[in-house]
RNA sequence: CGGGGUGUGGCGCAGCUUGGUAGCGCGUCCGCUUUGGGAGCGGAAGGCCGUCGGUUCGAAUCCGGCCACCCCGACCA
């Protein structure tokens, strides 16, 4: 473990003795290291019902600065936000016949309101197409009302068999967005900006995330659609996530619930409509992607703080408030951390678990040398830097971390994954990272097979990087994994 | 639902085989000393031992029922 022992002030040959181990190593036990990390970082806690989640404060802060960077993206594209009923009439949701099947097992059902039973039972949404389908057939009449770009963020309840904090919970937090357009070429565009220039940006932007973006073979299409596109990352385990998804509907729903408009060239057409979201899971993604032993690493766009400037000890105050000030005046998100009362190494720790990115430590000995120590979480590295230089020093690392973050994880999903030629190669290969193989190697049969060994065809694109329109054209990759 | 396991202060556990009325670590609170990588010492609070019943003079411990949760197999953002 590195102890840090480089400040200026502190001779070569000083060690310190290894700190007590925080968390369970990811290589001993990956689901530990998970599950002690989300605990100790204060980041959310098991609800009192199985499958829920309390998201704390820690956690909230990053989900909300996720919200503001995809709620303008997303809006940036023409769609508003509106919000649309929990409660749905379960005969909604089996206008759809595909879509009931997908959803049935996941239900949760209201029977009784009131104290009385309900005439029809009630379903809490697993997600929002049906209800807004009904609403999109109101609204639309003429071509003019097209294309209906809507969004909306909400919780959804899908009842889960095995729950896991911010992967699997049966209660999540996500934005759900549902348009409906004149064409099949205009729905299929809108969906497609949506997988690129919402979803991918954000997450290789914003996150620091590096997500292969595909598609989804027909075996793992969403119920209901008619391509599914979706964002795979990978974990520090070597399993896949899915970070994101967005559909084309084709005519499905518009046909279910009616959306017909007025066209121009005259005549009644039914709509194209589009769905696609992303949740509370990328939490998980990002812990599961960037955590190290030592806990959480935030990318620094993405971290509710930035920059905690830590007293050392008494002695300092002065001056690191002053830097503090500094910092904020530069627009850094800085918090102050003078709790000269609380041991440093505590203090320390406990800064490293929730990932702040830098951490600026200020104590009489650095002062003494006109100097502060930098702390970065990234790489742990100790840099002591001139007191006049920290500013910009701060500002610095921040922006090289943002982009060291990205490229740690592409370099590490890039040496987990193996290329492979054969569907036997591949379910190999996934036992240790991802396997990327021709998918006329695998095909509907291959991937039958690949299940049964828990492996399963996580998405498909074309050589060239893009999305391929059907799993029947030739020349696709495959990236099989294991997959959260 | 099939297989395996666990229920003991807030958290993690021991005690159970060989019944005698509950203990450890962490955390919390108070005090003093500390403070450059999870501080030390002293003191304190906190538990109907999952639940119901049985055996017994006496049950956390033995027996039976029930409940809950966890892990492994069938779904998903």
């Amino acid at each position: 473990m590195d102890t840090g022992c480089s400040a200026a002030w502190l001779p070569a040959d000083v060690t310190f003795v290894p700190m007590a181990r925080v968390l369970t190593p990811r290589a001993e036990d990956f689901p530990r290291w998970y599950q002690d990390l989300i605990a100790k970082a204060e980041l959310a806690d098991n609800g009192p019902v199985r499958g829920t989640m309390v998201i704390r404060p820690t956690a909230y802060a990053i989900w909300e600065r996720m919200q503001a960077d995809m709620d303008s993206r997303i809006k940036a594209t023409g769609a508003q936000n509106a919000y649309f009923p929990l409660f749905i009439p379960e005969s909604y949701l089996k206008r759809e016949a595909e879509h009931v099947e997908g959803f049935s097992p996941e239900l949760a059902v209201v029977t009784h309101g009131g104290g009385k039973q309900l005439a029809e039972p009630i379903v809490v949404r697993p997600t929002s197409e049906t209800v807004i389908g009904e609403f999109m057939a109101k609204w639309v009449d003429s071509y003019r009302d097209l294309p209906l770009l809507l969004n909306q963020w909400a919780n959804v309840v899908r009842w889960e068999m095995r729950p896991r904090i911010f992967l699997r919970t049966s209660e999540f937090l996500w934005q759900e967005g549902h348009t409906a357009h004149a064409t099949f070429e205009d729905a299929k565009a809108y969906t497609l900006k949506i997988h690129h220039e919402v979803y991918e940006r954000h997450m290789r932007d914003l996150l620091a995330i590096p997500v292969v973006a595909g598609r989804k073979t027909d075996r793992e299409r969403f119920a209901g659609a008619t391509s599914t596109y979706t964002l795979e990352a990978m974990t520090g385990d070597g399993k896949a996530l899915q970070m994101g998804t967005s559909h084309e509907l084709g005519q499905n729903f518009a046909r279910a619930f009616e959306i017909y408009y007025s066209a121009q060239e005259g005549g009644r057409k039914l709509a194209w409509t589009t769905s696609w979201g992303t949740s509370t899971r990328m939490l998980g993604g990002l812990i599961m992607c960037h955590g190290d032993d030592n806990g959480l690493r935030l990318p620094p766009l993405l971290a509710p703080i930035q920059a905690l400037v830590t007293v050392v000890k008494d002695g300092a105050q002065a001056a690191a408030a002053e830097l503090a000030a500094s910092l904020e005046a530069a627009g850094v998100r800085v918090k102050l951390d003078d709790r000269v009362d609380v041991a440093f190494g505590r203090r320390a720790v406990d800064a490293e678990l929730k990932g702040i990115p830098v951490r600026i430590e200020v104590g009489p000995r650095d002062l003494a040398a006109g100097t502060v120590t930098l702390v970065r979480r990234t790489d742990g590295s100790k840099t002591p830097v001139a007191l006049g230089e920290a500013v910009g020093a701060v500002t610095a690392a921040l922006e090289a971390d943002q982009k060291a973050l990205y490229e740690e994880a592409l370099a590490t999903r890039e040496a987990r994954t193996a290329d492979v030629s054969t569907l036997d190669e591949a379910i190999a290969a996934a036992a240790n990272g991802w396997a990327r193989v021709p998918w006329d190697a695998i095909g509907v049969d291959g991937e039958a097979k690949a299940n049964e060994s828990a492996v399963s065809v996580r998405c498909l694109y074309r050589p060239d990087g893009s999305v391929p329109a059907s799993q029947d054209e030739p020349g696709l990759i495959a990236i099989l994994a294991r997959s959260y």
